[in-house]
DNA sequence: CAACAATTGTTGTCGTCAACAACAATCTTC
DNA sequence: GAAGATTGTTGTTGACGACAACAATTGTTG
């Protein structure tokens, strides 16, 4: 869960879905789907949390990709390095689990952060199945730095809804953390 | 964007993200991992609107399967019969555009909602390259009744988060609909 | 009006992600 | 110790977004 989120590789330049206006100024006679796009009616649409979270989450996780771009990190690698990085040792399972992520996705994640040395796997001393998480050094220093990419990317956010929004947000969905 | 959410086919029973507590009584010793799921710490992460909007997101997709799970029908192809109800005549440029879906994955969906008789595409009269969307009579009965489900739907949102938290989210996100 | 550019629907490819199923190695439990 | 559960792993399926290319059909412009 904290993953998914297909987002495009390259990040689009145009943030938004701010209304765009213009285009064909409104003539008489329109034909058939000649419809300028703030016309559309939405209908019920509009009424449903899901479509206007889906597209806001959407919008953010776009700008998190962006945001984090030069570094190369997605919002589920930021997750599961943050996870990992306030609770050292922890098995997969317990990852995976807390961030609702499937154990089978959370191997090809950490095989990619193992492959750049920011994690790494130790076989538990407790428990010969399971491997004991830990950041590297090289890890926590870079997560020191996604940290700050990331709060650029939260201020954004902020930016786009208002700060005191994007708050009552964070109250509101607290539960779902 | 209206689309995406990579659901599960077969709707989860456990519904939820509430806090699972028990498991194994904290005992002294922990070893590596061993912890339980609300004891680890998710750190910078609660403080992201990413985080909490993606689980959130995910959440509310997954009722809305389950609760439209009788009829088989996902929130993206109900957005798109929503908009071409409240739309007739669309072109399918028009509504991936208002949706925010990539015109080439529209032509499936459409595939699937013209298989099972609920849209049909007639060609334009003005444009010979494009199509008049519309919902065939089977389609308008049928969204009555999705629509019926999703107000069900809508129902569970507001008993998660509250009427009031629901009623605040829309407008908070009334800019990305 | 004819050449060229843009749009529309379509097909296909690639990459991300969630859900499952199966498996070997390793605990747990009875 | 045998049966059952758990952990990490591999592989498959399906929804989805991004792209690229294409034919048919406008539009635009010299």
């Amino acid at each position: 869960m904290a993953g998914n989120s297909q987002m495009p590789k390259t990040a689009k330049s145009r943030a938004g879905l701010q209304p765009r206006f213009g285009r064909k100024q409104a003539g008489n006679g329109r034909s058939q789907g000649d419809v300028m796009d703030d016309e559309i009616a939405l209908d019920a649409l509009a009424g449903h949390a899901g479509y206007a979270v889906r597209r806001f989450q959407i919008w953010i996780f776009q700008d998190f990709i962006r945001t984090l771009g030069a570094v190369d990190i997605r919002p589920t690698q930021y997750s599961v390095l943050t996870v990992i990085g306030a609770n050292p040792g922890l098995s997969q399972m317990a990852v995976a689990k807390r961030l609702g992520i499937e154990r089978a996705r959370l191997v090809h994640l950490l095989d990619s952060l193992e492959q750049r040395e920011l994690v790494s796997r130790l076989r538990s001393a407790t428990d010969r199945r399971s491997h004991a998480l830990h950041l590297t050094a090289r890890g926590r220093t870079a997560l020191a730095q996604f940290r700050r990419l990331a709060a650029e990317h939260e201020r954004h956010v902020a930016e786009k809804i208002g700060k005191e929004n994007r708050e009552r947000l964070l109250q509101i969905l607290s539960a779902f953390t």
